[in-house]
DNA sequence: TCTTAATACTTTAAACGTAAAATATTGGCA
DNA sequence: TGCCAATATTTTACGTTTAAAGTATTAAGA
């Protein structure tokens, strides 16, 4: 109900106590970082290319690895469940822009590869989104890019290494 | 199918290609952050408190605003669309934990609040929530948590000055 | 007043996501 | 060889999330 005469930000750091741990407001300033670039892509994608983020997400893991990829390299390198993978696989597949092959010497796994549509459609989606993504963070300077991702490395590694 | 001798961390960056822009590259890492501690976060919640993490998030924003808030407002706050407000309110009213009572100068909205329960419960959580991050981000030191927060915050600046 | 637009919220349909069970295949080992 | 555990994937059931449409209420202008 709360009545502002001045206009503030609205996110989840909104949460915040005055008490609150450090490490929880660190917390908080990354998911809402996070959360206000995903919509942003998110909204892009489908206005511009009538996709979402996993199935772009899908296909740039695939364009990396010009070999193809199994199943389950996929949902590891997208963490997310085996299960959702395998429903978007078969949306890109219904759509041309994957195949799905077997393997000679593993009957269980599956290689998936970007069909030629399949490439050039990434093409076209992967230059936007760089563009936006530039535009998004691009005003931090050089020393700045460097600095964050020298700090979320260590951060990354801290979670890493806590093993479960 | 990548195969690989040695071991190497498989998530979102993997799909960088050399001549990616640095953006990118912060994007993605920024991400894999965000994912990996999302979903610890979203693990604990389920195995000790049997809730998800969006109820503790409506939950939390409720329990910084005393004086309730309406729909609108923790839809903006929590960044989720306004039907799955809805949704989790359905939730947390049916379990006891909030009430949604009428406005009286205005019939459209409603205005939430924590009940007793509620804010009984989410103490609990909080306390345990708050021991989780620490425990994932609590190596880096105050100096570092600093810098962090400052360039995030430059980083946000820069996103939400774009107005679209 | 009457109409229209804006606001606040809910409902709906489709995509996303998970966990767990099911299926099929492989590898190891007695 | 035959058995059993491990692996790779799909299926199933269910919950979450979004965008868009729908409902109700309020505000504002002719």
């Amino acid at each position: 109900m709360s009545e502002k005469a001045t206009v503030v930000e609205l996110n989840h750091e909104s949460r915040l106590q005055s008490e609150d741990h450090q490490s929880i407001r660190l917390w908080l300033r990354l998911l809402t970082c996070t959360n206000m670039i995903e919509q942003r892509l998110r909204a892009r994608l489908r206005e511009e290319f009538a996709t979402t983020l996993p199935r772009f997400d899908f296909m740039a893991q695939l364009d990396r690895a010009p070999d193809g990829l199994t199943m389950g390299e996929l949902s590891q390198r997208m963490m997310v469940s085996g299960g959702n993978v395998s429903g978007i696989a078969n949306q890109l597949a219904g759509e041309g822009f994957i195949d799905r092959s077997p393997v000679p010497d593993n009957r269980r796994t599956l290689c998936v590869t970007l069909t030629g549509k399949g490439r050039k459609r990434f093409a076209d989606m992967a230059a936007a989104h760089e563009g936006w993504v530039v535009e998004m963070l691009g005003d931090l300077s050089q020393a700045e890019h460097q600095q964050i991702m020298t700090l979320l490395a260590r951060l990354k590694d801290g979670v890493t290494a806590l093993e479960t």
